[in-house]
DNA sequence: TATCGCGTGAAAAGATTTTTCCAAAATGGG
DNA sequence: CCCATTTTGGAAAAATCTTTTCACGCGATA
């Protein structure tokens, strides 16, 4: 059977009337300000605490620890336990599929990525960039690599709904220049490029920002060079167990983008939106939502 | 007024263009493991992440701080802070972005429509769906809808790369005929309807099942019409804070299908892949993989 | 007051960690 | 394909941290 792990704090209550003065009086000092005071190395917690480092050494010892390498870890091992929480982790989205399944395999490898692209995203640069999608003063390039190119597809038919002046750059990259040839200081152009890197996009978005257009670039997280020339960038974690790279966070942080510049400029958009139904309710091209 | 302190997290995401191949990837093994994977001594840390500790060395100076002991401290205090700041409560994966920001009310919509859409998947139809998608004898078709189009192309390239004998009927319905014309028994159509359901592709499946296609469809929680003639159905939550849905979660069951298919038929897909890579080499469309 | 036992910390010794230096390896450009 | 440049890690040096040693001080006791 294994030993149940005792917290440092337990340690210190059940030999407290073993120790000595000042050994007390770091023990005092410690379970004031825990564990941080417990935290720096045997020096200055000896320091703060007005004790010698001997008598640190010595007492950790008679807690039960070889030295204060060892007592310095528990009480890390403590911290860190504390902060991931009661496993907060490992949704429990499971299907009935069996352990090792594809599906589980890849709903874990998914959460994973959506969590981390999450926690890397800086708000304020996420702000930022909406602001400038919604800026209809100028126009809107979206361009995407040999893969990417379904997200730039994506974004490009749900921003066209949202705004006007939006173009889709196809991926054949010999139509670029003349795309480029009409680009202008205070135009955007939404670029995707996961690896592997095309050399194409890194030129494109080099001649686009030469020409003041402001560059919103979504990766991955190993960060395409182009981010050099971006004025704003989003690292999107692409890994799965496979031998390509998941592009859902990817498609995450472009829907994300979408309804907040949509928000933005709700307004303006509610009407195209009507338009729009009642352009498709007329073609006749849809069942009638039920 | 006093710098707000840059967590190493973000520390890190700022600096990282500017790293290394061996600084990213101990930056990865941090991030992956945040903090704990920096607590420990250089050495121990550079093992881990197996670089070796000069890179290590550098790279915190890179970020910024005069040397090892720094940064550990840097991590210490964030992980204190994290223990005794008010109400740690939050969202598992909430950015640092504020409550009611759209980044935190999309993480939380999209967690739900992919536990949702998890849960609800049988783990029987898809890996006949699998067999089905692997089945290189007859010839698989992709198609969507007006929205649903990027993701047909998202499929078409990967499906593409793995076997051979696919084909992406482009989205004007116009020359859909055409490609009906030689679809026979054994052939597969892989089909995106999410609503609003568009009438013509639902022609179009039953077209296709008449002549012995199986079809598989890929929908919305609400389900198409097509389910009637599909194979296999399967239903994605799609809602969010939006005017319109989103399409992660049916992403996300797309790659897990396309990952499962290559997993299916992996002796066969390696020489394709290998192959593959050789003819990019040799056009140098790309830059080499960092 | 002399003596003993214990607790304490200065300082040396020892162990470990961090940094620096440099040669080898890898990379990218021509 | 080769050369210039950058990147990388082994190993030694430097710095730091930890442990041990030991002498001093303090209070208790006779």
């Amino acid at each position: 059977m294994t030993k149940p792990p005792l917290t440092v704090r337990e340690l210190i209550r059940d030999h407290y009337p073993t120790l000595t003065q000042s050994e007390r009086k770091f023990a005092n000092s410690l379970l004031e300000n825990y564990p941080a005071a417990g935290l720096a190395s045997i020096t200055i917690v000896a320091a703060n605490a007005e004790v010698s480092t001997p008598t640190i050494a010595r007492m950790v010892q008679k807690l039960g620890f070889k030295g204060y390498p060892q007592f310095h870890q528990a009480l890390l091992k403590e911290l860190e336990a504390k902060v991931s929480g009661p496993t907060q982790r490992r949704e429990n989205w499971a299907s009935e599929a069996p352990e090792g399944h594809m599906l589980n395999r890849f709903s874990q490898a998914v959460t994973d990525n959506l969590s981390q692209t999450f926690s890397n995203v800086d708000s304020g640069q996420f702000d930022a960039a909406v602001r400038q999608l919604a800026k209809t003063e100028g126009r809107l390039y979206v361009v995407g690599g040999r893969i990417t190119r379904a997200l730039a597809d994506y974004a490009f038919t749900h921003f066209q709904a949202i705004r006007q002046r939006v173009t889709h750059m196809t991926s054949s990259s010999a139509t670029w220049p003349h795309y480029v040839l009409d680009m202008e200081e205070g135009d955007t152009l939404l670029l995707f490029d996961v690896r592997r890197y095309e050399t194409n996009l890194q030129r494109l978005a080099e001649l686009a920002a030469e020409r003041g257009v402001k560059v919103v670039l979504i990766t991955d997280q190993w960060a395409s060079p182009i981010a050099a020339v971006a004025a704003h960038t989003f690292n999107c974690w692409v890994e799965i167990p496979s031998a390509w790279d998941s592009n859902i966070s990817t498609m995450m942080l472009l829907e994300a983008m979408i309804a907040a510049t949509q928000e933005e400029s709700w307004d303006k958009t509610k009407d195209r939106y009507d338009r729009l139904d009642e352009l498709f309710d007329t073609t006749r091209l849809f069942r009638k939502f039920s």
